[in-house]
DNA sequence: TGGTTAATTAGATTTATTTCTAAATATCCC
DNA sequence: GGGATATTTAGAAATAAATCTAATTAACCA
């Protein structure tokens, strides 16, 4: 469920927000927290949902929990779009007016 | 909520797959409830949840309804995505094992 | 060791989502 | 018009998601 679990991460705009930080730099878990107007537990499992999506990694240092971003999964979410819009240019473009009426098996 | 309502839509297994049968052409509901083992309402609804996020359209003929993939909403997604990654490229990469601190602002 | 700070886990609550059956609406055809 | 087909709307039930407070775990430090 790579795909799935990807995209219902990125669903949510506190999420999306906490990537844009990560984008600009790592930060530990607090320090996010502490960028939002949500109990620290929401922005833990927030994470945690990223993290199972694959879009961040932790790290352990000291006391603290680095998050960075990974981008490696942005592969997916490009590959998934260009198979997609793939698919839209292969088929031929049918004449103007004309009906289609094949559904191909 | 544009980017909210589209990631939420793609965030469902039999939502991708009615896409990727519209990428292959447009198709009427019921042909489209057709390739499911799903009830017609719930295919029902999975079309106006994607509709809700500009990534079909529909368009009533006769009888039927057909739809039809948006491909403008797409750049949306590529925009987005592009801007993250470009926060990221921005930032100056730290030498190795300098330690990051600052969180600007 | 004991206190303080950082972060997660547990458990509960509220709200959304997915799915169904049954009913309603719209269009076609005779 | 009236029946048949296509699709959506209504309403309900089950599951999942987002959020909170309280409690727990882990690491530092004095």
């Amino acid at each position: 469920m790579g795909l799935n679990a990807l995209f219902k991460a990125l669903g949510d705009e506190t999420r999306r927000e906490i990537l844009r930080r990560l984008a600009r730099g790592d930060m530990a878990a607090g320090e996010i927290a502490a960028a939002f107007d949500l109990s620290w537990p929401t922005i833990s499992h927030h994470l945690s949902v990223l993290k199972e999506a694959g879009l961040v990694q932790d790290e352990k240092k000291g006391q603290y929990v680095i998050y960075s971003l990974n981008t490696t999964v942005f592969q997916d979410i490009a590959g998934w779009l260009f198979d997609l819009l793939g698919t839209i240019t292969e088929r031929q473009p049918a004449k103007k007016g004309e009906a289609r009426k094949e559904n191909g098996k």
